[in-house]
DNA sequence: TTGAAAGCGCTAACAA
DNA sequence: TTGTTAGCGCTTTCAA
């Protein structure tokens, strides 16, 4: 015996209404006499109606539900970001749907091309050139932006990675640090406002970064790259990395290589991902507020898919976080 | 100007053929000669046709998405199970609608009720007991369970949990250690099998472990609980713990307590995430495999859509990972 | 206050 | 090889 679903039809039919008068009635678009509504109530109870879904979005064009594409759910800077996203639409009815790219740009185009079409809009976290991501505005949804785009018209959420930088690096140099590196991942969009901000701070005192590339935005990249950081002929007295994922990384090879942080270095990341507190030392960190910056972006999001006016850029602020891998130099 | 995205029916007109075939052509279901499918091709090229999924989906009630509903994406454990079920998916062409239920069980139904129409099959992380998900069940779409269900009915993956913490126990008690202690979250479906798997490997030597109780699978839980552990009467000398979290929070609050690990206690934890080796000690754990248990997951929910018979349940075996939270005991 | 009827964009028999 | 024709389950004028 196949068990059926019930449709409006047979709800209709049981309670002698017209589907119509159902699906008004359902939506709550309009009024019926108590005794029409009595009625349709307590078929729908009987029948355990429940809309689909799927005909009612082919209809209305709306899916209730919000594509979110990331670059690497492992990263916990990420999952922090879905994490407020989530909360932000499960609070307004929404789903997400979740793409991770896992640092791959080639099939991030498709999978949010054949995504839009079942989503209301989406959230962007690329590390495609702006100019190569044409495709997204033509895709004609709602769409919200990581990052300050300079040449895609789209509303963003971004952090101050620069100021956080600048903010951080200016604290180690109030703190008597002379020699202030930064290692960075160049292929992220963001690296390069951060390794701004470190240069700008440092530029203040005549002074400039060694800058040292990580391969990846790992914490593997991080332990990789301590050698020829540590090991150099003019090792720095201070390390600004990239994310906590690097900087965790080179604690630990630091450690391995004899070197005590934060008496011979200190070590500072950005993201405060949760785990930065686990670590010995203590990470000190630039805090992006991950979880805000996905909230933010969801909102931003739901506002504009409701038809209202969203700014362009919404600047979530960085916050220093002062842990054990910091110190003062004499 | 509304620009309106083109139908089936604009190719169809435009190619100077009818929609079925459109259709058909567009779906590979069928060929037709080459003269007509290059006008068709052209066509859909020019006009830059996508089929609609909604429409599609209504008729054939295939979404291609899969909900996953998990407890808490902010916890590496889960967030790994995702990675790995979410590569599967996408190699299959399936999207992820991700539900994090955020440890409130509360809404869960409600929103995998909601769900449960929009996709093809969902996988289930859940807290709730067993005997209050017959909902699950009755929404009649394919569903894969974390766990070994015995009151539902549902095909299952499951790490061995039980092995495992009796494989770290068995370990400790080899290398020395007699006052073995448990910190669990009794909440949890799984923390019944590991005490289970503690008590099995002490008593083949007469023993019997400290049963300490976390207040939530957190950090958070790990440090708070470690004063009664360490300052009381009779301090083991090892600690399993319920997860990698709350050993990660022990760790800390240990430290600050004066102790030191592993000479005062050995510690373990279980999911081997990525960040318990950069603990100070790297934290030993007992590997679950999280990764795979998602992506086995999702194989085996993707086969019994396919209409396959699938087995009833998937172990997926632990795997012990020694670091430097454990030593040996005099 | 209620209902009839025309679709939304697509697929799937079935015909031709 | 191609087309005709019913719908899928629902919303939405528009009329009663």
């Amino acid at each position: 015996m196949k068990k059926r679903v019930a449709t409006i039809r047979d709800v209709a039919a049981a309670a002698g209404v017209s589907t119509a008068t159902v699906s008004k009635f359902v939506n709550s678009t309009q009024r019926f006499s108590s005794a029409v509504e009595a009625r349709i109530s307590s078929v729908i109870e009987e029948l355990g109606y429940r809309s689909n879904p799927m005909a009612q979005s082919m209809i209305t064009g709306r899916t209730k539900a919000i594509g979110l594409s990331v670059l690497d759910i492992t990263n916990p800077h990420f999952t922090s970001v879905v994490k407020g996203a989530n909360r932000v639409a499960q609070a307004h009815g929404y789903t997400v749907l979740l793409v991770d790219t896992e640092e791959t740009p080639g099939r991030e185009r498709q999978l949010l091309e054949a995504l839009s079409r079942r989503v209301d809009g989406m959230i962007v976290y690329s590390r495609t050139p702006e100019e190569e991501m044409d495709w997204l505005p033509a895709l004609n949804r709602p769409a919200v932006y990581f990052g300050r785009p300079e040449y895609l018209k789209l509303p963003a959420v971004s952090s101050d990675d620069q100021l956080g930088a600048f903010m951080v690096t200016r604290h180690l140099a109030t703190q008597g640090h002379r020699r202030v590196a930064y290692l960075g991942f160049p292929n992220s969009r963001r690296d390069g406002e951060r390794l701004a901000g470190v240069r700008e701070a440092l530029a203040a005192l005549g002074l400039a970064p060694a800058v040292f590339a990580g391969e990846a935005p790992t914490a593997l990249a991080g332990e990789k790259a301590c050698s020829a950081i540590l090991l150099g002929r003019q090792p720095p007295d201070a390390l600004v990395c990239f994310n906590d994922l690097m900087a965790l990384g080179f604690l630990k090879a630091a450690r391995e290589l004899g070197f005590r942080v934060p008496d011979d270095i200190s070590v500072v990341g950005f993201d405060n991902i949760q785990f930065g507190s686990f670590a010995t030392p203590a990470l000190t960190s630039v805090d992006l507020q991950s979880e805000r910056m996905g909230a933010a972006a969801m909102q931003k999001l739901l506002a504009s898919i409701d038809g209202q006016e969203v700014e362009a850029l919404t600047v979530i602020d960085a916050q220093l976080v002062l842990r054990d891998s910091t110190t003062t130099r004499a």
